[in-house]
DNA sequence: TCATAAAAATACCGTACGGTATATTAATGC
DNA sequence: GCATTAATATACCGTACGGTATTTTTATGA
């Protein structure tokens, strides 16, 4: 890696939390500065402008957690214990999470909404990456007969991620990890009686 | 209703879907004035600053659409009738919803976290609100023998408010309302398994 | 070691921001 | 109808924003 690459990944490892934080437009330049301990001068000699380092930060977060899970689901076999891993995974990771600012889906998600187009695009195919991901797990173990083959995989992805997303929302806002836990719990039950087989 | 009141009243009301679409910082002077079609000089007559005008602002959405559901609540009896009333409002409602820039709670709490201290103060009370109102009506189910005694009203309503609200997001950002339906599938489900006696 | 290039710091630009003092217009009560 | 007050418009302020041209520093390799 060379320098000028090694630099670009230090300036977006250090913005990406800012972004998450404060978003699109309550992030400014001067407030990189501090975090990055760069000059100006120095951050848009790596980078076009504000936009590219928005759009690179949101794609580290998103990495990020994306390699986490995926070693997360590595170490189940049995898609029903890929699913509640994938569940517990959250609430494990909550305090980092919140520490960072919140799930970056989310955040990018309401955040890019009618004010950064290019960053929208790319939160969409986020979740669409996200829900086709945890329903492919679904007709995988349909497949290897470990769920129930009446088991419906993109209704149950559309809930797995909202009660995911929902319950970091309510978690994060409230201060109180009740409400993700509580999440957690109900889609533990819900592989352990609608798709366990 | 004197004349600043309903001038102060007017400014809110084009004000609210601004905030709403493009969040507090987002959101500048000139936007309103232009949708307000009145001079700076004539809205800092009727509020102190732009905070005042923000918080009035989601104060207003909430208002507004408590208001809406109260209505929907009244016109049901039974508590499992309720609950699926107040799922289905959203599904009704969500067009509506979606065009005035997504559910004001769920935009507000990610745009105020570490960026607008005061407003999120109000949105956290807007969610314990929101979440009381669900597992109250649970209660009042269970005491007249409408709702199972071993259901959980507390854990019902996280998952309730979660589906709602993750549903919304996923529905508006993937422009699909299939993701808002399937959730108010999930609940409606609940409420028949789970809950109803 | 020293010429060259790459990276970063400095100093600055134009602009749009939130906000306000003042002037103008419109409404109100007598 | 007129004086008074309330409401709105005008014109402007200081500042912080995103961005850049230029200079200085640092790294590279022959």
């Amino acid at each position: 890696m060379s320098k000028a690459e090694e630099t670009r990944s230090y300036i977006i490892e250090q913005a990406a939390p800012i972004f998450n934080k404060h978003g699109y437009k309550g992030t400014t330049m001067s407030q990189l500065t501090k975090a990055i301990n760069m000059t100006k001068g120095a951050i848009y000699g790596n980078f076009k402008d504000k936009d590219e380092i928005a759009i690179a930060a949101f794609d580290y977060n998103f990495a990020e957690i994306s390699e986490k899970i995926r070693n997360v689901l590595l170490s189940k076999e049995n898609a029903c214990e890929k699913l509640i891993a994938y569940a517990n995974f959250y609430l494990d990771e909550f305090a980092i999470i919140s520490r960072k600012g919140g799930c970056p889906i989310l955040n990018a998600a309401i955040d890019s909404d009618n004010v950064h187009p290019p960053l929208k695009e790319r939160v969409t195919q986020a979740i669409e990456d996200w829900t086709n991901d945890v329903s492919r797990i679904v007709y995988s173990g349909i497949k290897r007969k470990q769920i129930n083959k009446n088991a419906k995989p993109e209704q149950f992805a559309s809930v797995f991620v909202s009660l995911i997303e929902g319950g970091i929302m309510l978690s994060k806002v409230t201060g109180n990890t009740i409400h993700l836990s509580r999440n957690i719990d109900h889609i533990i039950y819900l592989v352990n009686t609608e798709l366990r087989l």
